[in-house]
DNA sequence: ATAAGTCGGTTGTTATAACCACATTTTATA
DNA sequence: TATAAAATGTGGTTATAACAACCGACTTAT
């Protein structure tokens, strides 16, 4: 297992090789393979350990009790999974963790918070400040996701987000980082369906846009 | 300012009343006062604070550029907000904080993480940990959302929301926390149209249902 | 006991978003 | 520059969810 990877993951960032590797001797770690399609993880359980993925690759899904199959994301090499349910005490998992190919996990056997916090070393505290960092910004994410993709008009999706935008770079013109299908996936909508009301709002004199440049336009023109 | 409401909050909790005090002297701390529908934090700024309500109650709101008012939340008193973005360097705030009625309010300026981890205290590793906390559970709650909310269809989501209840409860028949009224809006729903799927669901056999208590069935009607 | 209120379900109508098929524009590439 | 390929837009149709209005079963308060 190469602790180059390690380094370069958002759990150990910022935090030197002896550090990690006290790290590693302190917190129970495991290394296992698995096969394609081997269950990884499985829903209904409460999982003890996060997973660092150190080699291939693992899908998050659901399977519920009608058969229905939802991916919810990919993980490759460097990436990591259930750290949200490791941190938690008595969370049940409501996903499962599959190996995409053939694939090294290494596991870490967090316990839990109040746990980790009894080893007074310098490198808990980096790797509880790495944590709340990775947490924090997930939040983000999703807050903001779920804000953009609360209303239920095509409409209200589209200018929610823009509005965003808009915030994020202090200014009514900008630059949005998606062509429009990736645009009408991030807002759970129809392709067509966006680009037909982004027209109308564009006729309607309420935004301005050429491919992913957008202008936004109220009342008075500003 | 009562410390007790401190002691209540689930920043400080499981801290001693010293523990919280020196937490006060060390953290740069104002306590502001405003009247109803004064803006206390404004979208589009970055803001180094996080705010608790000590008095009164405030709301969560977005005000977009064509003037669409969305309430987002409602804090009370011994409630917090920013608290996700005090933490992170340099993240625009995207929503409104708007006193919603007369209100106190304690700000915290943390700063940031590393600044917050240069004070050598227990009560450091306390309050991060608690914030740990707060961010995993917050986490999980909104991944949990998004993932219900996903679904196009009102069945997709009656189905994704149910299998994970019964994941949760580790049986197939359960009862959910909610009424219709609840259950359709953390859906995204008309409740209608949620009573109407669920007659339509429980006649293709595939739940039964009693007010709040539910049956998955599947197939084999296990 | 009864009136008022709450909750869940039903029916019918309407608005709208998904979907499909294809047109047009933009970009990449031989 | 010609041509292919990718991205975006448009029109028409259909499926479906929102909405409105209402009913009936229960609950609760007086």
């Amino acid at each position: 297992m190469d602790i180059r990877l390690l380094q370069k993951s958002a759990i150990f960032k910022g935090m030197t090789e002896d550090e990690i590797l006290s790290a590693l001797k302190a917190i129970p770690t495991t290394e296992k393979e698995y096969k394609k399609d081997a269950v990884i993880m499985s829903a209904g359980t409460v999982p003890q350990s996060m997973g660092l993925v150190t080699q291939g690759s693992v899908t998050i899904e659901t399977n519920d009790i009608w058969g229905n199959r939802t991916i919810l994301s990919h993980v490759g090499a460097g990436g990591f999974f259930a750290e949200t349910y490791a941190l938690l005490d008595n969370e049940v998992m409501l996903v499962d963790v599959i190996a995409n190919e053939n694939c090294r996990i290494l596991f870490f056997r967090i316990g839990s918070l109040a746990e980790l916090n009894t080893y007074d070393q310098t490198w808990v505290n980096k790797l509880i400040l790495n944590m709340l960092n990775i947490s924090a910004h997930k939040n983000l994410t999703l807050s903001l996701r779920s804000f953009h993709t609360a209303p239920k008009s095509v409409r209200g999706r589209i200018m929610a987000y823009l509005n965003s935008v808009s915030l994020q770079k202090h200014s009514s013109e900008f630059d949005i980082p998606f062509d429009r299908q990736q645009m009408a996936d991030y807002l759970n909508l129809d392709r067509t369906a966006l680009s037909k009301e982004l027209g109308r709002m564009r006729s309607d004199g309420i935004i301005e846009f050429r491919k992913n440049h957008f202008r936004l336009l109220n009342e008075t023109r500003t």
